[in-house]
DNA sequence: CTCATCCGCTGCAAAAAATTCACCGGGAGA
DNA sequence: TCTCCCGGTGAATTTTTTGCAGCGGATGAG
């Protein structure tokens, strides 16, 4: 789209932070680029940049501006994309950023099921923590977060909510196993294991120990949860996580059980999109069909 | 705004019905214009204009395209608005989309009161029915509305409500003048005259006939309330208005006096913009100064 | 301190893009 | 049928943008 250049270059010399290093970047001369920042100040009224000894940097009215841009291209993907519908073809381009519970069963299921109906349809998938998911969003980096327990809410318009028990995984051989709903205190009574503080599955927990006055004191923490899983067939320790990012078929020798309902309340797996954006017709679409996948593990 | 000079010559263009018509109200010639439209066409990937042997016309994806665009440039200026803000300027341009009842007193009392405060904005107020002032909005021909009773309320977000019963107004001689409260039933013993079908207040009094079994039966209907007050002066017939549109100052000899709450509703009198969009800063403040306006004339 | 380096910026010429001018063919309506 | 107005195009022209070379200034290393 010709007419958003400008906005093109203006970014780069945001990321670079020179208009040097930008203009190497996007294969112009740095005067060339030095003018049409000047030109666009102009005629904008207003300086974006400020000039710096090693560079320049975006002032506050550059930062507005930026945000417009940035609104103004996913508007007119997301105008692209009804064309493109109208046209009777059926294509687009979806990104989702997601909490990692979601990687390894539900999103892979979703996406294939959804690529059925619609294989013009492409994606992409972003591991994010809550804070860096909801960044995404109001960045325009990503069209939608599905998350656990979303941290800010603000610009986070939640279209779909799945509640998820917070479960204990271990040895088949433990001695809690056999137990068909686990209790907190008898879970700290074991070696455990834990998420760092970023994750929602902490937040609840900490919140619970607390409640019973008790402390977590995690034998390994770690901010990934496939590792954590695997770390259980390892030692003989308890892990936690939420089901949707659990399997049956995958207890190779480990069970999991929920943790009792008294001791703390389950958490919100949520999708959202940035707050009063008008999401690409493709996206609008998923989004729909993974509310109703999310029902269906509620239920 | 350099980067929206095509979009200027497209909507001339759509607005004149041809190029060569567009290409002369720009000052440009035929020729450019239609280059300039093809090679947007051709960057857009596709065509935005179907070609009719007497001009052209915006094709659907032209129609998307364009909305779009209004959308882009209103929030242009909503950012022109904050960066000035924050450059210490508070300047900015306000359009209200507003119901006949608002103009006499009510829009100008408040206007005034907010330009003491703020000088250097400046409005542009339009009368609009309740249909029209919507549509203002669609098209952000205007950043607010004020209307009594909306009629389809999509893309209308409410700011704020203020109720309003509708009043009869009639000569000080009037039988009826004497009363406290009116019934309907008694006014329409009387000759009358009503606004026209487009208007909530014609809306509401007939919902209320319907109710009673009885027929409206004006001896004059009009579009201007402005009109059926003075005509009040000239004929002994009793006129409707809500309250917020009239003033005991300009009671020469007539007299207002609420219908009964037994006989039809009040009606809702709304500041509402266009639904997701994020106002100008002058805007936006002006909503919170006219919402509270609303909440006194309600007390 | 000096010196090398990197920065934003500018004059001028070259290159690229947009505009104008003149004109074509086609459909609509008198 | 015969204008008239339409959108479109080729070539010349004007305007805009870019590249090149170089200036002055600030920084940080030696």
């Amino acid at each position: 789209m010709r007419h958003l250049q400008t906005f093109r270059f203006i970014e780069a010399v945001m990321r670079a932070g020179s208009i040097r290093k930008a203009a190497d970047d996007m294969n112009i001369t740095a005067s060339a680029l030095n003018r049409r920042i000047q030109r666009f100040e102009e005629d904008f009224g207003y300086e974006i940049f400020e000039r710096l000894p090693r560079g320049v940097r975006l002032n506050p009215a550059g930062e507005l501006l930026m945000q417009h841009f940035r609104a103004q291209d996913s508007d007119l993907r997301r105008v692209l994309g009804q064309v493109a519908d109208l046209s009777g073809q059926r294509r687009g381009h979806v990104t989702v950023a997601c909490s990692q519970a979601l990687i390894p069963y539900f999103l892979p299921r979703e996406i294939a099921r959804y690529r059925e109906h619609h294989p013009g349809v492409t994606f992409e998938v972003k591991v994010r923590d809550r804070a860096a998911a909801e960044r995404d969003l109001s960045a325009f980096d990503s069209d939608l977060a599905l998350v656990f327990e979303p941290m800010h809410m603000v610009d986070f318009e939640v279209l779909a909510e799945a509640r998820q028990t917070i479960h204990a995984i271990m040895r088949a051989d433990h001695p809690l196993a056999a137990r068909p709903e686990l209790r907190l205190r008898d879970c700290l009574d074991y070696p455990h294991i834990l998420p760092t503080k970023t994750y929602g599955v902490r937040a609840l927990l900490e919140l619970a120990v607390n409640n019973l006055s008790r402390d977590l004191d995690p034998v390994v923490e770690s901010d990934s949860f496939d590792f954590m899983r695997h770390y259980v067939e390892n030692e003989d320790v308890i892990a936690f996580q939420i089901p949707i990012g659990l399997s049956q078929a995958v207890a190779r020798g480990t069970v999991f059980k929920p943790l009792s309902n008294r001791d703390l309340p389950s958490g919100a797996l949520l999708l959202g999109q940035m707050r009063g954006r008008s999401l690409p017709v493709a996206s609008a679409k998923f989004a729909q069909a993974l509310a109703q996948g999310m029902e269906q593990v509620s239920a």
